[in-house]
DNA sequence: GCCGATTTGTCCGTATGTATC
DNA sequence: CGATACATACGGACAAATCGG
């Protein structure tokens, strides 16, 4: 009930434009208009427009217009699939099925080298799990995951074989708010050979997520070692 | 003197964050506080405020204030190398020198795979530039460029060899708004290991990168396939 | 558990600046 | 030059979340 008025406007804008009732390079309303249409201020449109802008969807032109510039893919897009969040979501967007197999359960201490590459504490109890993600039973990426075991307790690894956000989310009621990610190109190890069948190529994708929770507390980094022909992630860049 | 205000305080901000004024964890002054301290209304510095979250230097937390979530890399970050307009840029920040060569240089039409693949029109006549961008004498990535010749006229390989994007700015007084990229990770061609010295890497990140003008065309496509050691990309996701 | 103070979230109406045509 | 439309900023109002007494 209480929900923002602004996200709607946004929401339907921007149906209207994947629905051609606003054609790609053509002209939104100028805002007076949308002000009248959704009833509401005009800091209310601006706000949602900045959103549609932030997306790609339109590109706002001073003294002219706000103009659509978001066009559907003539190649279907495979879509994003990175990080550990997305993975359930993905598959289900492209009607694929999702397994998750539990290759390693355990806790440990952070060390002074885990913690310079993950940005724990030193002496922080984690949990520590990697687990072997695939869609129609093909592998496609090896996650290693470090939970802050004092903001993420009663792990269990039946609990890490389905979906931990799903848990972190509902039983500890905790809400996730910020996400940062580093996408780099490595060598493949022994262990990513192991469990992604790579055939020639010798690289892997690597995205780093550090996810802190609505305590400011970092609870959770993750690598992800994505075999490269299920990776593929879209980013819009602002001005 | 024109100069937007939120732009400063958000810049100010920042600042103070990396020199550790506000600390990692620590909250900022409540926003009524920093209406006082830039005498300027809670609605810019709740602008200037956003756009730090945005970038995932704070979080802020409803009822509570703004925390301070972002910290310094532990091992120093190579920083982004990705596409085009980034590339000069990227080599002062890191004190590197750059260095462009051009490969190939030719207008061609653009016919029905092309289009498939870029974006532009069929029968559209482009201008087609490849060339590969060094940093300190070493290769790093294969620049596969398009551009639209209608928008952007007079391309000669001499501008090629130093920055396109200067002469489009600058001469050609066109504003660069909005680009759209796409990453993924394919195999190497005999190009690519023809000009980046690749190793035992097999494979090289691939950027796709489509920029718009102020005049709404799509006006450039750009492949930039980059050697892994030198890729890295920070992506920040909202909420 | 309630209440009030603090702080962020949402929204409004208005005014002024600036770019386009 | 004037009309239109986006950009920035102000000040005020109320809602919602948090926390301490």
């Amino acid at each position: 009930m209480p929900k923002a008025m602004f996200e709607d406007i946004y929401r339907d804008v921007k149906q209207k434009i994947q629905d051609d009732v606003y054609p790609y390079q053509s002209f939104l309303p100028p805002e007076k208009d949308l002000v009248a249409v959704y009833s509401c201020s005009r800091n209310t449109v601006r706000r949602a427009l900045q959103m549609l802008a932030d997306d790609a969807y339109v590109q706002p032109l001073h003294g002219k217009g706000v103009r659509v510039i978001w066009q559907r893919s003539k190649q279907p897009t495979v879509g994003s699939l990175v990080g550990v969040e997305s993975f359930e979501e993905y598959a289900k967007k492209n009607g694929r099925v999702p397994s998750t197999e539990v290759k390693l359960f355990e806790t440990l201490t952070c060390d002074q080298e885990l913690s310079a590459r993950t940005g724990f504490e030193e002496g922080a109890e984690l949990t520590h799990v990697i687990r072997v993600r695939s869609l129609n039973g093909e592998a496609c990426q090896v996650d290693h995951n470090f939970f802050l075991e004092s903001a993420v307790p009663g792990l269990t690894p039946r609990i890490a074989a389905g979906s931990i956000y799903r848990y972190i989310e509902t039983e500890l009621g905790m809400r996730i708010l910020t996400s940062s990610r580093s996408i780099t190109v490595e060598l493949s190890t022994d262990m990513d050979r192991m469990y992604l069948d790579l055939g020639p190529y010798s690289c892997v994708a690597i995205t780093e997520n550090r996810v802190f929770n609505s305590n400011g507390v970092m609870f959770e980094y993750t690598q992800t070692r994505s075999h490269p022909k299920t990776f593929n992630l879209h980013v819009v860049s602002r001005r």
